[in-house]
DNA sequence: CACTATAAATAAGTTTTACTCAGCTATAAA
DNA sequence: TTTATAGCTGAGTAAAACTTATTTATAGTG
């Protein structure tokens, strides 16, 4: 008993909007054929779908069952084909707050310029929603994710806003601003590295976290004291001139950012995409 | 975009298979029918869903999505295909154990025997499967259920074993066995009409209770003492000559066995078992 | 009460598709 | 090198899906 699926598509229809002629809308054909389908189908069950009842049809207790049953299966099918579709243009990025306000989205327009086709959408949500065409651009630790994946070692130093016109005055402490990961197993902000290089004593500083460095540099933008963070996040207002580093001499760090299993994203758009993040952040 | 269903058939099969060929002989096709499906659709959907290696195919991340949406997806479809498909010559019957076991099951053979295309089973279960070809007789109140469903009304007497040769004599107690259902919606065995009815005091008996009606029959049929049950139950027993009522009058209950919603029943096969059991009960 | 409109069924013919066959490619194993 | 295997390609074909025209049954309408 070979059964079509065209038939049991047909007959799906059919069922969930109660009518031949609404069914053979849907599917582009004319009601004959939904007609013929749903006899076919009938006949190889040897069973009533419908009762036939004048201009009107209704479900028979089989029908009913496999009405709900077909409805479910084509739906799963379908959305997955319509996800499939999406992806050929469209590629949604998750990352960190910070990440995405300070460097992403910034550059968005650019390359909606550039890739008109392209459909970017950002996403900051913590809950990664498995989607087909979702990119996750995380921070991890460099020494254990792998080395393939990582687009980004981060580098710390320290920025104020350059209206100061000078470096944070050391004589009375100076607000400085970093970051505490809500997650413990990021490896810290290397602040303590990063003074003894620059020969400075914590003594100098008021420390104070957020646990996401934007709200740091925002503080600093607003010519609220300094802040340690990465020198990734700040590059696009150093080149503007808006925050400067006094020359202090920048560390590594552990911190890097990174795509898991960059290796998968192998279609044509999401390498565009990782090529113009990589670019972006070089 | 218009997709074959057939072709996404044949993804599917491949994918969860792991190739064309086996794919193929799961479809009936040739291994050529499923290559050109898989491009079709390739094509259609404008992304690879296989990377062909050396005699062996594995799934691109999108072939991975599609496979595993679609396996869910027709594994919903061909599941309620296969019911339907035993529901053509499959019921199965959920009922109380005491009618089960006293005349469904005793008659098998013979409505084996008469039709024997028919596939019957029965089932005690009180967690009724909502399967599709279910068929529920259950015990109820003849006042509440609807008069359409109701396949026997039942009437109570009092029936003890024939070898005892005479009535359970009244000058000592009688051990009188008769029924308390767990479901107290049900009415009780009209025992005190029958007590009634029959000029008998309740004092002539030493009543115990089981909450089936089978119980009580076995232990009469082992010669332990007197049931007051329905007389529906024991019939074939009266038949055989194994119990008797000496001629005590037997009273009406507000029991009945029904079948809820009979007429939703309306496939040739239900309507056969239906007809059988009316009858057997007769 | 005839008349029109509507939803579906039926019959017959047409188009499309899914499929097969023959031949080809690439490669692993003998 | 030879053989066997899994899949690909192109062309032709059988089967299915679909259409048009006609019919049936009936609800709604003037």
């Amino acid at each position: 008993m070979h059964i079509s699926l065209q038939a049991l598509k047909a007959f799906e229809s059919a069922a969930r909007l109660g009518s031949f002629k609404a069914a053979a809308t849907e599917l582009a054909i004319t009601p004959t054929a939904v007609s013929h389908h749903i006899a076919n189908l009938e006949s190889r069950l040897n069973t009533d779908l419908f009762h036939r009842e004048v201009r009107k049809i209704t479900l028979t207790p089989s029908g009913e069952y496999l009405s709900q049953n077909a409805t479910s299966g084509f739906k799963l099918i379908f959305a997955a084909i319509e996800q499939l579709s999406q992806a050929n243009n469209q590629v949604r990025i998750t990352t960190t707050s910070s990440l995405a306000a300070l460097r992403i989205i910034p550059a968005l327009e650019e390359l909606n310029n550039a890739k008109p086709h392209l459909r970017l959408d950002i996403s900051t949500s913590e809950t990664l929603d498995k989607q087909l065409h979702t990119l996750p651009v995380r921070l991890g630790n460099s020494e254990e994710v792998n080395k393939a994946d990582i687009i980004k070692y981060e580098r710390y130093d320290m920025f104020a806003a350059n209206a100061q016109q000078s470096a944070p005055r050391l004589d009375k402490q100076v607000t400085l601003y970093t970051s505490q990961w809500k997650n413990n197993a990021l490896p810290a902000p290397p602040l303590t590295q990063w003074l003894k290089i620059n020969n400075l004593s914590d003594s100098c500083f008021k420390v104070k976290t957020f646990d996401q460095e934007l709200f740091g540099i925002n503080q600093v933008l607003a010519n609220k004291g300094a802040v340690f963070c990465s020198k990734t996040l700040v590059q696009p207002y150093l080149d503007a001139g808006l925050l400067t580093s006094f020359n202090n001499q920048e560390v590594e760090s552990k911190l890097c950012y990174y795509i898991p299993e960059k290796s998968r994203f192998e279609t044509s758009i999401h390498k565009v995409v990782i090529e113009w993040l990589e670019q972006l952040l070089t």
